[in-house]
DNA sequence: TGTACATCAGTGAACGCGCGTTCACTGATGTAC
DNA sequence: TGTACATCAGTGAACGCGCGTTCACTGATGTAC
């Protein structure tokens, strides 16, 4: 706040600090990167300057934020780490019933998948597919999600009878199926409900089958 | 072969067609263009020029056999597609052993793997990360594979209880898992033999975990 | 509070470079007679 | 078989363009007194 008859304009220039303003440019790079993905292309198709471009700075403003693109790419896994995880505390606040709890589970994904496309669509396609560095960082990401899975799932009291190891490669089994269902849901056309729910129920099958393996599982 | 005393080089100039000698410089192509992603970009990230470049070939000439990169891209599925289909019939020539079937299976497919390295890539980077129109394409390909295994379990005897949309569901989770160990097989630094092995065991658990469910499964 | 100076996010111009595509060409291979 | 002509895969030069990176700069924000 400035004195009382400053103008609308000019608390708005005021009343950020210099170091969030950076902060800003810096997430609508991230974001315009992310966009420019969303329209199909690999992270390393991606150029430098239609990202700033499209984040509307000069081009030679990105060296403010990062290296190289590479840096980006590993700020944009971290920021995806962080959306994956949030997945998980919103499934453990709601408190997933017994019962249904697996079409619950995959309700609550598939709504959050929508909410989240873009991060979705990079960790989906940056894990096999892009430069070794980025590949490396999204694997890991992903064991931490996996991780994360195993101790809820144990916290849950379900598979009580499983050793931590295989609790370990049952959740492995999961996120990978959980991954491959997240680009079946992306690259599913808008308005096709029909194709949404075969999706949906291939997807709990699989995950139903998975369940039912680990439970006549013998260490 | 032309006249007794035409030089080697005559003959070896002359004995191919000129049809041929195209078909070995599409062959060029395509296999410069899988060397490029070889070393750990996605196809979207390569241009025409360095794909012609490592062909030996000028830029123009590409023309002579692809509209654009897309189209090369495409065959690149088609190659791979075959690749893949390869496998399962080798696996059937072989003719799998009842005991230790899924140990015997994983080896057969580990060795595949490294004997196919760049195709395998090529899928497994493709199929999440790529243009629409080829990860369609690999989509199609891999869903085709899915419905040979399906084929093939039936005709085996395995799982005779499910039916058969069962079936072909428990084929994508198994060919989603198998994919996936191709992309951490292929991540190994070589002369890793302890991760390799360890990668492998976490195969074939998933793969176990996988048909004890469908075991399982009532539908 | 007011003033003088420091900081630094973002600017705009410039550079050399590799890109995709076009074009008229060359010369070996293929065909008709 | 030999000859004259057609085909066409691959060439080499040219084009305009967007690229990543550098640089000295500007002017608003921040700091010291």
């Amino acid at each position: 706040m400035t004195t009382a008859n400053s103008s609308v304009i000019e608390v708005a220039q005021t009343s950020i600090s210099r170091g969030d303003r950076k902060l800003r440019t810096r997430a609508h790079l991230l974001a315009a990167a992310l966009q420019l993905m969303g329209e199909g292309r690999g992270f390393g198709a991606l150029s430098l300057r239609e990202i700033t471009r499209t984040a509307g700075v000069v081009p030679a403003s990105f060296y403010r934020h990062f290296r190289d693109l590479d840096e980006l790419g590993l700020a944009l896994v971290e920021e995806s780490g962080v959306t994956l995880r949030r997945l998980l505390r919103e499934a453990r606040r709601t408190g997933l019933p017994p019962r249904d709890i697996l079409r619950r589970s995959v309700q609550i994904f598939r709504d959050y998948i929508n909410a989240h496309r873009l991060h979705f669509m990079f960790v989906a396609g940056e894990r096999s597919g892009g430069s070794a560095v980025i590949r490396a960082a999204v694997r890991a990401e992903e064991r931490h999600f996996t991780d994360e899975m195993a101790h809820d799932l144990r916290q849950l009291g379900l598979l009580p009878d499983l050793s931590t190891p295989t609790l370990q490669m049952t959740c492995g089994l999961v996120v990978t199926t959980m991954m491959n269902a997240a680009t079946d849901f992306l690259d599913l056309p808008p308005r096709q409900p029909k194709r949404e729910s075969e999706i949906t129920e291939n997807f709990i099958r699989q995950l139903r089958l998975i369940f039912l393996g680990a439970r006549a599982w013998r260490e």
